[in-house]
DNA sequence: TATTTACAGGACCGGTTTGGTCCGATATCT
DNA sequence: AGATATCGGACCAAACCGGTCCTGTAAATA
């Protein structure tokens, strides 16, 4: 379905938690797992994955924890993603060279890492903060235009009909 | 890794490659299999759903083969992921509602389905009619814009530094 | 120092998806 | 009739995903 991984979106919802409740005290995996609505021992995993990835501190022992090692304006969906699930891209010759076997062959690559690179870029302006500001980020206007702009004129004049009769899939 | 399957990628390529040698000969599974350097029995799966699914019309037997439904700029990348892998969304709130179970809990939806939208507007805009033109479309200078302007002050003015020390990894 | 709390680092496991092959049936051209 | 191709589906191994659990270790507290 083309969407990112459940280890991924916990792990945004889970810094967003962080984020939120930001303060000196560390907040343990048994809290967050309370206050997001998930099973503690996937919080505790993606936690340490997070932590060992260097986007959380933690603290062992009693009245240990986790926190936040950046602002959450310093932190980027982009950079969550890349931690939680390997580096952006939508095919693996958008991510680096020598990659793909079919490299010499293939006539799309160039387009495809321009495309890939609007999509990263997206992910890049949005950050934490963004999250955790109920949608009165300033940010989400700015995305609002821009999908106005893009929707409207940005790029073709004439805006296509999609093609509509394609059927509906369940997978 | 946050890319598309194989099975996306590869209908992608190919669907370039029947835009690329469009003729009234429609192009059977085995020369297209051989012009993108992929395994015939693949192409010809990938073929038949892309012809299920309307984006390719066939004709069986000798001389037979495959042709698009469209004009390559009628085609949008969203639409060919659509097809291939489902529907486009980085997560299941971004694409209907009543999908995810912790939906009244979550803090982060209205954020996610306005950052689902920049991506999909981001692969409804290029066709496959950009594919096709080697990097000389007009749209791949828009996006270069897009980049850049974005890049530089669109939505933030104080570009932060990226926290860089994040490891690499190798999933 | 003993106890409790909580992270660290794994192993582990069932189920689904993915990438890929193969086959019989059917349609079309010569 | 025979050759050529798609159609529809079964089939399979391997990888991945979501999730659990267990042992070890660090820190606070009493």
């Amino acid at each position: 379905m083309f969407k990112l991984s459940k280890t991924t979106d916990y792990g945004i919802v889970l810094l967003a938690q962080l984020a939120r409740n930001a303060s000196t005290e560390p907040q343990n995996a048994r809290e967050l797992a309370a206050a997001s609505d998930l099973p503690v021992p996937m919080v505790s995993k993606i936690l340490k994955t997070l932590a060992k990835e260097g986007l959380l501190v933690s603290r062992r022992g009693s009245k240990g924890g986790y926190q936040l090692a950046f602002e959450p304006k310093d932190l980027s969906i982009a950079d969550m993603i890349r931690v939680l699930e390997g580096p952006v891209g939508l095919t693996e010759c958008a991510i680096g060279p020598a990659l793909c076997v079919h490299e010499t062959v293939c006539a799309v690559r160039e387009p495809w890492q321009l495309i890939s690179g609007v999509v990263e870029q997206a992910l890049t302006d949005v950050t934490l903060a963004d999250l955790i500001h109920d949608g009165t980020s300033p940010i989400f206007s700015s995305v609002r235009n821009i999908l106005q702009i893009e929707g409207r004129d940005a790029f073709r004049s004439d805006p296509v009909a999609s093609p509509a009769p394609l059927a509906d899939r369940d997978h």
